[in-house]
DNA sequence: TTGTATGCGTTATCAA
DNA sequence: TTGATAACGCATACAA
């Protein structure tokens, strides 16, 4: 009655082969007579051997089959949007011909003790939405030889990224806003760092933004308002949204009478304040999302927005760390978003 | 210029010290003397040493600090539903403390080559909404060593669980509806096995239904009206709710009364195609929900659902784990649910 | 407080 | 097709 588990070793013996026939076996990377399989087989039944321990394994190969996928904050606040959701599972499905699955990893570890890109036992990891605080660790994690690939910001020289014309397509949506006639517009920010507060953006939070893709949009918006005022949201949600556009509605005075929105929750969630503060959309205040994404129960109406392909950047994200798997160097990928507009926003009503 | 990567050893050595104590000194499990802290520290440095591998202190140690967390099917699927996404941050959090982190495992494999509960290197598995698939794995992860915990399902003797009262908590439900008086009720389900497609369960599906949750509220739902129809949804969200009320609502037939759904996002489907078949709710047709989440832009309705604790369970599971880890033999955890009545539902209406 | 010795369980390489 | 050998890089028990 040995405590101790059956190794391969156990099984070898007990099979009569070596440790090195009983382990290909198990690994099938070379062709084994049938007979002896089946002898190692027995054997390892009859010891009640399970296979490798993949411990053991992933320190011989150098691999353990694990990706990091580092997410700002709380694993609520990525999952909770939608476009998250599809690239995470695209990217689930690009790694897994690979034998790798995805380690959640959350920056800035909300609790002592969590695990990191520095401590966790990844081949690879995929940075999502990366910020300043982010990009201190990467030296250190590229130092060890694990390849990082980027969605949704720049993780600086030979990190290939996963990229979206963010500028230019917001700058599309800022554009069409102001060709309705708009003036009086504000443009509605996902936080500009993990954990920040909602609330007005002064000129100092926008330069010192530290999550890319904030500061990307934010900027195609200000090619065309430059002197617009921006409002950050707590996250990029519906609520985030609604508590932003109750602010900008509240009381008699005037109010914008069109909103940028870096998301479609977020738009949202303007939308429903609105129609809160008794206004019409679009004839009193238009609205523009980010994201094409489906929001149910939204109809009639059909938000004005920036359709990105978030399924093919979750792929593009997965291939690319194969590659780097592989050896190879993959280049960035830049997608680029669709402007689509919908009945969301229209020309700014005529003063008399 | 040696192309290989510094080891401890390699720094212990650079600093004229023991391998043990230049581990020391990275672990800090032993107290060190400042002056070698220091000489060791300046030698990793130097060589560009950036701490432990981890793939190998896993194998020393027996531990990755990794644990796998089996859900069915696709992450959006998934992570779509705001219950899970609460109960996964708990999760998180709750395992954070013991240095483990998340690994997401998709039942039956999504695509060929993906890890799995047996070939990954997890020091602990947490399967959520059990099915009878997931049971026959289960033996194999236990004969391993590897600590299982089950949430919303059962693992069989020996795997603690975190449960909720789902048959009775639906059963509240349904003596609700009939005590308003309706008859014509029609149980509207989560999927019955990953995958399924959705349509009106017949009798056998019922009895093969292989999902733990859903069977248990069908039961629930079973005390009270024993022959009442009930249709699967494709899965638990607002689309497929919807989807799933059109069929029964379509046609100028006779319609059921009352709708007792399986979940918050498949009730708020059920009342858009409701409102799209010109339905008054609670008028002519009442609804409940399972779950108590907060529905955005659902106001005036507040469902008439059960609120269960989502962010406890997920915190129980982990800690769970956490016992399992360190030797404990942690009981199974039963949380109840609490019946909130809303304005989704109201009295049979009088036929004149 | 530091060092010595050992093994965690596997698999790649090469020769037979 | 099989077997011997040699790491993979580390952390622990124990002795000094």
């Amino acid at each position: 009655m040995n405590a101790r588990r059956p190794t391969i070793s156990d099984v070898a013996h007990a099979a009569g082969v070596s440790p090195s026939t009983a382990s290909v076996v198990f690994s099938g990377k070379t062709p084994v007579s049938e007979a002896t399989r089946a002898k190692v087989l027995a054997a390892a039944a009859e010891l009640g051997y399970l296979g490798p321990d993949p411990r053991a394994a992933s320190l011989r190969r150098g691999r353990s089959g694990i990706i990091g996928v580092v997410s700002g904050g709380r694993l609520g606040s990525v999952f909770g949007d939608p476009v998250m959701r599809t690239t995470m599972d695209a990217l689930a499905d690009a790694v897994a011909p690979i034998g790798a699955g995805l380690l959640l990893l959350r920056e800035g570890s909300v609790v002592a003790g969590e695990p990191t890109l520095m401590t966790a036992p990844i081949d690879a990891a995929v940075l999502i939405g990366c910020s300043a605080l982010l990009r201190d660790h990467l030296a250190s994690v590229r130092a060890r030889g694990i390849p990082v690939v980027v969605i949704e910001g720049d993780g600086g020289e030979g990190v290939p990224r996963i990229a979206l014309d963010n500028r230019e397509a917001q700058r599309l949506a800022a554009e069409h806003v102001r060709d309705l006639g708009h003036t009086n517009v504000v443009a509605v920010t996902m936080p500009v760092r993990w954990g920040s507060e909602s609330g007005w953006l002064s000129r100092d939070d926008e330069s010192t933004t530290s999550v890319d893709v904030v500061a990307d949009r934010l900027a195609g918006f200000r090619d065309v308002f430059p002197d617009a005022a921006a409002y950050a949201a707590v996250d990029s949600s519906i609520d985030a949204g609604a508590a932003v556009g109750r602010a900008l509605f509240a009381g008699d005075g005037p109010h914008p009478t069109a909103v940028v929105s870096q998301s479609d929750l977020l738009a949202v969630g303007v939308l429903r304040a609105a129609e809160e503060a008794g206004l019409r959309v679009p004839e009193d205040v238009s609205i523009t999302g980010f994201d094409g994404i489906v929001v149910d129960g939204l109809a009639p109406y059909e938000l004005t927005t920036l359709v990105q392909p978030a399924w093919q950047k979750g792929r593009a994200a997965g291939e690319a760390v194969a590659a780097l798997l592989a050896g190879d160097t993959p280049d960035s990928q830049w997608f680029t978003s669709t402007f689509r507009v919908g009945n969301t926003t229209g020309p700014v009503a005529v003063k008399y």
